[in-house]
RNA sequence: GCGCGUAUAGCUCAGUUGGUUAGAGCGCCACAUUGACAUUGUGGAGGUCCCUGGUUCAAGUCCAGGUACGCGCACCA
């Protein structure tokens, strides 16, 4: 009832309404949607980690794709948002194991089994959390396609991938030097490394005919050879000779080689090498047969090699090395303020230890018939190049191309338990690559998981249903029966190993021609006499007798008796699957710092595997910083938590501030005045509606038409204005600026002048006929306020989550967008507005009291006399001829 | 070291291919309250577009050089 809507916008009340009403719906999902939508969009989210909590950078990643997605639906195309999440291997196991920690035990008094129970039980009770949090701003995601990195499905996509790049020789393990995070107890790829500035001693020691520099005593027990420059006249006279040098156990013998890899500028041109722990170094070993010592190990402690010292940390190790060095006269000096870059871990900013180690790699640079002869790499490289896909904005794919240029191969193996095992099995020096137990004795899986980007990088297409491969028939008499899409459940006695969320062909049992996709909601394993008779996809059976002989017909081999296991597959049948339909997605909308982890790998990973582009348009938000730029985080404790700001002033105000005023790729502060500003402006498109509702209130309203000056000038502006909009403003993901103008229109022409006109000329049909354009055109961006008015003012039955985008003529009422037309009414129109802003001008200088007439003269000729009542009432003024 | 970004009102930021007097929001000042909205309305103040030079009839915008801040990559004996 109108007179019962409250004068301020209730948010909280409203929205969560809302959101059920759109689940209810199902128009989130695209299989689901009304009319032809000959058209597809598809955005996957970038799935949030398992561990549950939303930021204020998922929010900006949520309202920006939830905006996309409403608007090509409303557009009219076929759309689909699939949201899920990321097991995130590192990140949660930590998380679990400090929760153990609390209790004082470790992950080893589990044991491996128990510690996984453990994580899945926490991963569970955070699944419904993350939905929760989602859904509160509003996204209309998919939730019936909602994925999990580590569910069936995505596991048997994890395989297959392996399975390709292992038969492909683009999978190889090998003896190389890695990051080790001594925490972790895991290897790192080279991104997960991050660097910060330290001051760390640097020492200079005598080492035989030369001196070295270090800040890393503690490796150098090994260090047996000195490199020098080919060309430095000071030490050509020693290349090549073996000396004896007193080093930190005694007297070793040492050799001098020649390479390039020494800087004669650099400290005294000659240095040691540490091959098993420096990346550089471990090259130049390779390259001159130098023999691997291994120094420290995986606790990041001092091995064997260290003598008496095994087993010491490396801080201890540091200093006792160093004593003892000085102790024998060694050290030639000792730079204090070096500023040296520690490699540490980026999940727990543990320093980081390079070392020696088997690990399974991807090779970037090795070529594959696959890709006709190209590289991952190159491939990679390519698709930007070309402009296969956009990065939006476009410098990131200068930052791409250099950083995918100079990529080394990818450590996929990980020594944490939580993720994918990597799906190798031994037996003896038989190894097979399978996802599960290979037939036979003796076999045993690798310990290792899989990088947990590895799974990651195949997300557009595994979520999609990636790979196709098993196949389900039917008998000929069932194919239209299936096609039809009316029964979702067929029952197997032998098993097709489906789970839930995987998609397979279907075939003509007898032609085996196939004639589409099943994709499976659910697979169960049930006993024969647990078989319903009616529900299913086969013709309703009239008897167990008739089950039975039909089972005991397509199934001659097998003796039925009533245990005999079934398994249930319930279906969607879908002539085109997710795949042909939705691949490549449309856009991929993420934050850059994610570049490298993900986008980087997911397009190596789809276009060797799928042979396509995981996406057309890459579009990359900014950081969201608090108000001083600095980086929001727990530990200062200035982050803005998103759900806390929808509670107080609503989820479309929070969507709005984190669009408007920012630009792709920038980052962004925002501080909470911010949003209590948008709030502010939802509230004002609130009390418009609120408006409207009470002027049309219990009236029949006339069919509205273009009848003033103000009409034609409203409807001539917006009609150019939401094309403009449409066409160069949310296509080319301009976001901010259309938000803006979309925000001035509403208030600033609508508000302020057009509806105070209607107040005097009482157009008010045309009037909630304009305010129901404008509910389309700020609905992506403000979904529950737009929704709710929508419904309140009854524009139509149906929701406006579904309604056409405005771009056609019946949403202008025929209007004639013409150029010249247009400026003229725009020309005629500022006339009156200036008039007024003069005559408000005249009333304020003349300090006239409030409710007092004031009388201002206007031209006995001038033409405004026509709009004498807008004027008076507009500018509050008296009009006397002069 | 290489590369990228940013620099416009007190603050946060817009400013397409160069084109009248450089815009918005917040904040500020003054006035206004029974008539959708004080989460409001009306009016106003506020700018050396980082610096230097160049191209041009015309530069916030293009070019060159520089400064400051931020970021990425590399190096790190």
């Amino acid at each position: 009832m109108p007179q019962e809507l409250p004068k301020a916008y209730e948010p909280k009340e409203v929205e969560k309404a809302i959101y059920l009403k759109w689940g209810k719906s199902g128009f989130f999902n695209p299989d689901k949607l009304p009319g032809k939508r000959s058209k597809n969009f598809s955005i996957s989210l970038p799935p949030p980690n398992a561990t549950g909590i939303l930021h204020i950078g998922h929010a900006v990643m949520l309202a920006i794709q939830d905006l996309l997605i409403r608007f090509e639906r409303m557009r009219g195309k076929k759309t689909l948002w699939l949201p899920g999440t990321d097991h995130a291997a590192i990140a949660t196991q930590n998380v679990v194991e400090q929760s153990l920690k609390a209790e004082g035990k470790t992950k080893n008094d589990l044991g491996r089994e128990k510690f996984l129970e453990r994580i899945n039980e926490y991963v569970a009770s955070k699944r419904n959390s993350i939905r929760e949090q989602v859904v509160r701003l509003g996204s209309s995601c998919d939730w019936s396609r909602e994925r999990f990195t580590l569910d069936a499905g995505l596991s048997n996509a994890v395989v297959t991938a392996f399975k390709t790049l292992y038969d492909d020789g683009l999978i190889y393990r090998g003896d190389r030097i890695v990051n080790w995070c001594p925490r972790c107890q895991s290897t790192l790829a080279d991104d997960e490394v991050e660097y910060i500035e330290k001051k760390t001693p640097f020492f200079y020691f005598k080492y035989g005919p030369v001196v070295i520099g270090t800040a890393r005593p503690e490796t150098k027990f090994g260090d047996k050879v000195i490199i020098v420059h080919p060309d430095d006249k000071r030490y050509q006279n020693i290349v090549g000779k073996d000396f004896e040098v007193e080093w930190i156990l005694g007297k070793i013998k040492a050799r001098v080689i020649a390479d390039p890899a020494a800087d004669p500028a650099m400290g005294s041109g000659a240095m040691t090498i540490t091959p098993g722990h420096s990346f550089v170094d471990f090259e130049l070993a390779k390259k001159h047969n130098i023999e691997i010592e291994k120094i420290i190990d995986e606790r990041g402690c001092l091995t064997e090699a260290a003598g008496e010292m095994k087993g010491w940390p490396v801080r201890e190790a540091r200093k006792r090395v160093v004593e003892i060095l000085r102790a024998k006269g060694l050290i030639e000096k000792v730079d204090e303020n070096y500023i040296h870059n520690l490699s540490v871990c980026y999940r727990c900013n543990t320093p980081v230890e390079p070392l020696v180690s088997k690990q399974w790699f991807l090779a970037v640079d090795q070529p594959t018939k696959q890709l006709n002869g190209k590289t991952l790499k190159t491939r990679a490289l390519e698709v930007i190049d070309n402009k296969e896909i956009e990065f939006v904005p476009e410098r990131f794919g200068k930052i791409y191309l250099h950083w995918m240029t100079n990529l080394h191969d990818w450590c996929i193996s990980r020594q944490i338990w939580y993720g994918h095992r990597i799906p190798v099995w031994h037996r003896g020096k038989e190894i097979v690559v399978s996802g599960s137990n290979p037939k036979g004795e003796g076999w045993s899986q690798e310990i290792d998981t899989l990088d947990t980007w590895f799974s990651s990088s195949l997300w557009t297409f595994s979520t999609l249903g990636w790979p196709i491969t098993k196949e389900i028939g039917f008998d000929a008499s069932l194919v239209d029966l299936v096609k039809s899409g009316k029964k979702t459940k067929t029952f197997r006695l032998r098993d097709h190993d489906l789970s839930a969320g995987e998609t397979c062909f279907t075939h003509d049992s007898k032609t085996k021609k196939k004639f589409g996709y099943l994709h499976i909601v659910r697979a169960t394993k049930i006993r024969f006499d647990e078989i319903e008779l009616h529900a299913v996809g086969h013709e309703p059976y009239k008897s167990r007798a008739e089950l039975n002989t039909t089972f005991q017909k397509y199934y001659p081999d097998i003796a039925i008796t009533s245990d005999t296991p079934v398994w249930l597959y319930e279906f969607v049948y879908q002539k085109k699957s997710d795949l042909e339909l939705f691949h490549p997605t449309s856009v991929m909308e993420t934050a850059y710092d994610i570049i490298f982890f993900w986008v980087a790998r997911m397009i190596m990973m789809s276009t060797y595997l799928v042979k396509e582009i995981p996406f057309k348009t890459v579009y990359f938000h900014g950081l969201v910083r608090d108000k001083k730029g600095r980086k929001m985080s727990k530990s200062l404790g200035n982050g803005i938590d998103p759900l806390e700001m929808a509670d107080k002033y609503g989820a479309d105000a929070v969507r709005l501030s984190l669009i408007i005023g920012t630009s792709p790729g920038n980052d962004q502060k925002l501080d909470e005045q911010k949003i209590a500003g948008y709030r502010n402006y939802v509230n004002k498109v609130w009390n418009i509606g609120r408006f409207l509702a009470m002027q049309t209130k219990g009236k029949k309203l006339n069919q509205p038409k273009i009848k003033s000056l103000a009409d034609k000038w409203i409807i001539s502006q917006l009609q150019y204005f939401s094309q403009v909009i449409t066409t160069i403003g949310l296509e080319r993901y301009t976001f901010s600026p259309v938000g803006e103008s979309v925000y001035e229109f509403t208030w600033h022409f609508f508000a302020d002048w057009y509806l105070e006109i209607v107040k005097v000329e009482g157009n008010v049909a045309l009037a909630k006929h304009i305010f129901g354009i404008l509910l389309k055109l700020l609905h992506p961006y403000m979904p529950f306020v737009t929704e709710h008015l929508w419904s309140i003012l009854k524009y139509d039955e149906g929701l406006l989550m579904i309604a056409p985008w405005p771009d056609s003529g019946k949403d202008f009422l025929g209007w004639k967008d013409d150029k010249k037309t247009r400026e003229d009414i725009e020309m005629e129109f500022s006339e009156l507005m200036k008039a007024v802003i003069d005559f408000r001008r005249q009333r304020k200088e003349a300090g006239t009291p409030a409710g007092q007439p004031c009388e201002v003269k206007l031209d006995a000729k001038s033409p405004l006399w026509q709009d004498q009542a807008i004027i008076e009432k507009l500018a509050r003024v008296k009009l006397v001829k002069a």
